[in-house]
DNA sequence: GATGCATAATATCAGTCCGATATATAAATG
DNA sequence: CATTTATATATCGGACTGATATTATGCATC
């Protein structure tokens, strides 16, 4: 990220948490640790801002041996993709569950869903114009993964519920 | 898993590379520690069954205590369903790499993918008609979604590619 | 005028997770 | 005959992360 310009790991986070936020999330208990070992390699520099009130701003950037060791990293031609659902390994289990309980479950996943639909749509609208193709890839990339999540869990939530009637109604 | 019936550290592996691979995996380092905490709660109990030349066998068992700790756990309502992909996020950096370098991670991803297919296929072909609404629900969930990726990423690799190639004819 | 909440900013730490590695044998494959 | 795959368990260092702490401003609400 720091490659794209100078930052906080305050400013970060944001990023983190917005159009990172569907395939890397990352809280500041990774940021800082993260920021302080680059910094000891030599990959990042830091420059202390001295504020009023607030903790002095430490702004983070990146250095030419940084630049050479992302390009580097660059270069894994086999990257991992990990998806890790609590959601899923309970929805194996929904023949146990009440059927409010996986109602409430489903809507809670639709909700978030929506929301990431919603964060897309915010970032297109403000600073897409500004961005390498590879983030628009990856923007896409979100959008078409949620829809077809959506659009799943609407269609086939029976599949579930069907189960839990069938036992609270042999109960 | 062992709701479903006694099993082995690595039977339960065997599962989590097959059905559960899409959306949970694990190893043995998180599964040989999981099963002695659940051990020593009383959450499910262990057999050891003697075999000549290899380990012995410790086939594990839920208990009814177990049961209900289970059925406690399946009332949170809102699980979550998160992914790290570092496959992402070097695609957000396409542009600094070569062309050939994003068609080899690219070609990657899509043969996990199809990877994951053939394993949903024989996974339906198999023991599909055994199984629960909810596993049926889950093993489709993977299906859309895997699906969803690779024609994502088929129709918009280009993106990819137009910068790259913007960047070599300029260097 | 006070209370509370959001924002700005950094930092740590205990607990969990996991990839890599070790060990030992049988069976299958080339 | 050699090598790989399958059966089976186990550990550990390092990485990761959620929760928590600290301090101050500004803004809305009661």
């Amino acid at each position: 990220m720091l490659n794209d310009g100078k930052a906080s790991g305050y400013d970060l986070k944001k990023q983190f948490e917005s159009s990172f936020a569907h395939f890397f999330a990352a809280g500041f208990g990774s940021i800082y640790p993260a920021l302080s070992s680059l910094a000891e390699q030599g990959l990042v520099s830091c420059q202390e801002i001295p504020q009023q009130g607030k903790p002095d701003r430490k702004v983070y950037e990146i250095t030419a041996e940084g630049r050479r060791y992302l390009l580097k990293a660059l270069e894994n031609p086999a990257p991992c993709h990990k998806v890790r659902s609590e959601f899923l390994a309970m929805m194996c289990f929904a023949h146990l569950m009440q059927p409010e309980s996986v109602e409430t479950v489903l809507n809670s996943r639709l909700d978030d869903i929506e929301r990431f639909k919603k964060m897309f749509a915010d970032i297109e609208a403000n600073c897409m114009h500004e961005w390498p193709g590879g983030m628009k890839f990856v923007l896409g990339f979100g959008k078409a993964v949620s829809a077809a999540m959506e659009k799943y869990i609407c269609e086939n939530r029976y599949l579930l519920l069907e189960e839990t009637q069938k036992q609270s109604a042999s109960a």
